[in-house]
DNA sequence: ACATTGCGTTCGCCTTGACGAACGCAGGCA
DNA sequence: TGCCTGCGTTCGTCAAGGCGAACGCAATGT
């Protein structure tokens, strides 16, 4: 199981990230929610053991799924180079199985498979909230990732990066294939 | 938002569900968890609005994800080769992405590097059922898929099969490596 | 300067969830 | 048959969560 802390810790700290993420006061958000804004506040402060109704009511209000506000929150970029990552299942030798991305409660999974060749950066406009796109490169060699600091990635590679900021998949050599796999909730 | 519903109903129907998945009685349940067997019970029929450290903990002694327990559960061989799909953007000829398979709703598809070198073939075990294996060849050439009807996969084929029948994956060449996506539901 | 508005926190009251004990019910065994 | 063990449910008690009111504080405007 990879739950781990207590949840208590892990709800204060979503709560607090998403409130001011929407950017409402502790009372609004109090209000719209229905619930007594002192509880709210307790919620907040790390005190108390909410029950669901309470939780549900406010992820309703935060325009949230549920889960986001008991599962931390994941890093933005993340590179695993080829020979790096957990080996899951790798009972023989000449065999090896790496997991690269475990999928979050709700979200779909689109899967790509991208071919480019050099000359010239493919910028992407933002995609809606919420989108985060894993890319493992197949042959060739790339600069992938957030716009503002993009990764070099070779063969093997793995990196994934928020779809909803500015990023880019510029191809560096001839024959660049990749395989994305578009993650929406 | 697509949380509809009260999530009441819901837990109580996850709390079942996963309890005889498991093969533990409701006493059993309630002891390993440290929770009252009458507030399980309530809570399995309908009623009460449990806590979060209540529902933590029956989520640990059921060793699920806590995120399982509220969100609701929802519901053969395919290969694309390289050049062939649907190209779904292709705005300029030098950059081209092909939708490989598109993700049903509430699957939840992990994702995997595999490396594999020739010299046995990896027969693997049936996992649960539903479950769905896809296939990106990266560089190599390799045998996979279902154990009957294996298919040969050049770098940049696609394949998918249920991975709840015998299948293979089996390495032609030295350094061989693919891009796997586990889809269970 | 004062009043006012909105913020987040703290303080008692009261509802409610969690607990343990007791209950009814089925299945196994002497 | 009678006894026992484990199942899931129901009942009464107690602590804890949720609530509203009151509080302190800072930033406004008259």
């Amino acid at each position: 199981m990879q739950q781990r802390g207590a949840p208590l810790e892990v709800i204060a700290r979503s709560l607090r990230r998403e409130r001011d993420r929407v950017g409402l006061s502790l009372s609004e958000l109090a209000k719209r929610a229905g619930v007594a804004k002192s509880t709210l506040s307790q919620l907040e402060s790390g005190s108390g053991n909410p029950s669901v109704e309470t939780l549900w009511a406010l992820s309703v209000a935060l325009d949230v799924p549920f889960s986001r506000l008991v599962e931390p929150p994941q890093p933005r970029v993340q590179v695993i180079r080829a020979g790096e990552g957990p080996a899951v299942f790798s009972e023989r030798a000449d065999y090896v199985a790496t997991l690269l991305a475990s999928c979050p409660p709700h979200a779909r999974r689109d899967i790509y498979l991208i071919t480019a060749e050099p000359g010239g950066k493919r910028e992407s406009h933002p995609h809606s909230p919420g989108v985060v796109e894993h890319v493992v490169l197949c042959s060739g060699r790339a600069l992938i990732g957030l716009t503002d600091d993009p990764v070099t990635v070779e063969p093997g590679d793995y990196v994934c990066y928020p779809g909803d900021l500015p990023h880019v998949f510029e191809a560096l050599v001839a024959g660049t294939v990749a395989c994305m796999v578009s993650e929406h909730v």
